[in-house]
RNA sequence: GUGAAUGUAGCUCAAGCGGUAAGAGCGCUGGACUGUGGCUCCAGAGGUUGGGGGUUCGAGUCCCCUCAUUCACCCCA
């Protein structure tokens, strides 16, 4: 409640009411159908989990799970958590239901709901949207293109454009530890120079370091990922970049792209789009090879990324306008309201869309709903139609009105074309 | 978590340096047209100016606190 006593929604959480739950239906839609294009599976996920599969696998350091999830204690005193994002329950479900053993490679997409308790602001909300896709079990870089390319496919047909894709390589565990070893070496001297955030992260995540925007000046010379991977990550970089090519992708490789997450291996991405203002990315991912055998698996490669769908939103084009409705029911004294009422219910059998006035109110009022509800039809019944076993039928556009008999199949006949 | 800006009708916004029932447009309701929507005209409803405290003869306006929103930092979708 805010101070004036009156019920509102929870600070960043935002409500959809019906002009823009059109859009979203829209964005719904489309998402859908282009992944099952790709052939991905729908995935429902649960709105929390055991706190443990994110704090495993999301990453104990990251900020994500330091500061932003939404944990409590249930009743029997577990700890879960609204999930923040979508790959650890998705991993969770490939394990926990042996879906290896139907097929060696697994694609599923979800549209679910987030949450992180963050600061609001433009396109950062605490209860987010988000579509995703998770390819288990490629090792391909073929695998990372398709996925790149699939969110390229549903945001273009959403009408947006002015996306960029940018593309980077972060390594392997292998290689990772000599780039580590380099970058702490080079950082080391300028350690105190480095902002508060930066010089924590030295020690627990220094990979983070590379994209912090307030020492940025400092690290313009600082070695790179790609400077470091290993002959097998240069290979399925080289081949990502080729497979984008194949598909005419236009992409930027960002030396300096790093996640936020600590389960990325090989290759990350994340699209951009500069009209978002300060939160610009609209999506992001990678490839995870080594998550699915951190959780407990078998060695399983794995690739996959996640959109904003509330970013998405603010990107596209107008809002297409509520269908109106097909007959508008106008009633003119009590006894033609019943039959009106009659009427209506055997409209909607008949699968029209259609509404009366409910209000008891003047005909001048019930015309004006009718033209606010944008009906094609209006019905009128009156005591003058009701003796004569008729009803008016006005073609709302035009004005026109024409006489026809008041049982259902002549007026189906009549508004069906 | 930190910073800044903004809170006046359902919505978008007015209201000189503090000055005497807080206004407009849109929307809503009704009427002009007593059985026909949109256009036009007329009328009406709707506000403790986010909340609390203070200064003052007097506060929408100034001060403090608080809450909310927005934008940015941070981080990410």
């Amino acid at each position: 409640m805010d101070s004036n006593n009156k019920f509102i929604n929870v600070k960043g959480t935002r409500d959809i009411l019906p002009e823009e739950a059109v859009m979203w239906r829209r964005m719904e839609e489309i998402i859908r159908k282009n992944m099952e294009n790709y052939n991905y599976k729908e995935l429902r996920l649960p709105t929390f989990e055991y706190t443990e599969l994110f704090r495993k696998s999301t990453g104990e350091d990251t900020e994500l799970v330091q500061k932003q999830m939404y944990t409590f204690q249930d009743k029997g005193g577990r700890s879960l958590t609204l999930k923040p994002e979508g790959t650890p329950p998705v991993a969770r479900m490939y394990l926990q239901y042996g879906l290896k053993n139907k097929s060696p490679l697994q694609k599923f997409y979800y549209i679910e709901r987030m949450f992180r308790q963050e600061k609001p602001q433009k396109g950062r909300y605490r209860e987010f949207s988000s579509y995703g896709a998770e390819a288990i079990g490629s090792a391909s870089a073929e695998t990372d293109a398709e996925l790149i390319k699939s969110a390229l496919d549903i945001m273009d047909e959403l009408g947006i454009k002015g996306i960029e894709l940018n593309i980077n390589s972060i390594g392997c565990p292998k290689c990772r530890v000599e780039f580590i070893k380099q970058l702490k070496k080079f950082l080391e001297p300028k350690l105190d120079s480095l902002c508060e955030d930066c010089k924590q992260r030295f020690s627990t995540n220094p990979l983070r370091i590379m994209d912090c925007k307030v020492d940025k000046d400092k690290l313009t010379d600082a070695p790179v990922p790609l400077d470091y991977i290993c002959d097998d990550c240069e290979m399925h970089f080289s081949m990502l970049k080729k497979y984008l090519d194949y598909l005419n992708v236009h992409y930027v490789v960002n030396r300096k792209l790093v996640r936020g997450l600590d389960y990325y291996t090989k290759t990350v991405f994340e699209f951009v789009h500069s009209k978002l203002g300060a939160q610009d990315e609209v999506g992001g991912g990678g490839r995870y090879d080594g998550l699915i055998k951190f959780m407990g698996g078998e060695d399983t490669p794995a690739s996959g990324y996640a959109v904003g769908m509330d970013r998405m939103l603010l990107l596209m084009p107008e809002a297409p306008k509520h269908k109106g409705i097909d007959v508008f029911v106008v009633t003119l004294d009590k006894e033609s309201d019943i039959i009106g009422w009659k009427l209506l219910s055997l409209l909607r059998e008949g699968g029209f869309s259609a509404d009366k006035d409910s209000l008891g109110r003047s005909m001048k009022a019930q015309f004006r709903e009718a033209d606010r509800q944008d009906a094609t039809w209006t019905i009128i019944i009156g005591e003058e139609e009701r003796e004569r076993g008729v009803v008016q039928l006005k073609k709302m556009e035009t004005g026109e009105q024409k006489e026809v008999p008041s049982d259902i199949e002549s007026i189906k006949e009549e508004i069906k074309c």
